[in-house]
DNA sequence: TAGCGTTATGTCCTTCGGAACATAACGAAA
DNA sequence: TTTCGTTATGTTCCGAAGGACATAACGCTA
């Protein structure tokens, strides 16, 4: 069984990750579960981490791409603003667009085809 | 000064890295130097970093990407096989396609008009 | 044959990201 | 006012990645 090639893109600003597989995945996630620890759990991710990447987010932007309140019904809650949407959005356009090039494909091929068995 | 924003592609094998930004400056530089050595150098890597990235590629495709001689004229030396150049130019195409991309340019335009100074 | 610069490879050490754990704040509901 | 689940934040610990250093192999050239 050959692994499986995929592709990452990251968005970085000077040297640090601005969007990228991880945090696009996070913001989804969001958005499905209105909760940062329900969305970290997804990916087996401590709710201190999950809580750093919405952090990380929200200070990157003009404005949070995540609103959260704590306390009440439900003990709280989180979700994703207009502008978050929208980030999300642009960033799985952009996936589409590599997963779909005639550049990735070759590239995947030529390494799909390699000798032996690899972890992964 | 607003810290420039860029955009990386990394192409996974599994859980693993198969062609990224360092491994793609690495053959276009072993390419130029036609030196391992010296291609490291452009990066303030270390000899053995450089070497083991290019171990690392020579293993993932079914063929090398960079064949090296050693003792003789110059101390010995290396070279991209066609191969190797087959998929920078790949790779480089691939690149073009994401950073010239309408997605790419609205997310960064979002990034780029965010509030405080960070670093990098 | 001695010298030189590069490839090839092993070992130790440091640094850093993330995991694990602890704790406080909050506000609706019971 | 007690309970509950979530947000918010600090501290400590560990493993993996990379850097530093050491050494051998190699083959042309002088």
């Amino acid at each position: 069984m050959a692994a499986q090639v995929t592709c990452q893109v990251r968005i970085m600003v000077g040297k640090g990750l601005g969007m990228g597989p991880g945090k696009a995945a996070m913001l989804k996630a969001i958005q499905a579960t209105k909760s940062i620890n329900a969305a970290g759990k997804q990916f087996g991710m401590s709710y201190r981490r999950a809580w750093l990447l919405v952090e990380e987010m929200n200070e990157l932007f003009s404005s949070p791409l995540v609103v959260a309140r704590r306390g009440g019904k439900g003990g709280g809650g989180a979700e994703i603003t207009p502008l978050g949407l929208r980030v999300l959005d642009d960033y799985e356009k952009l996936m589409r667009v590599v997963s779909g090039s005639a550049e990735f494909r070759t590239i995947s091929r030529l390494l799909a085809g390699r000798k032996g068995p690899r972890n992964g």
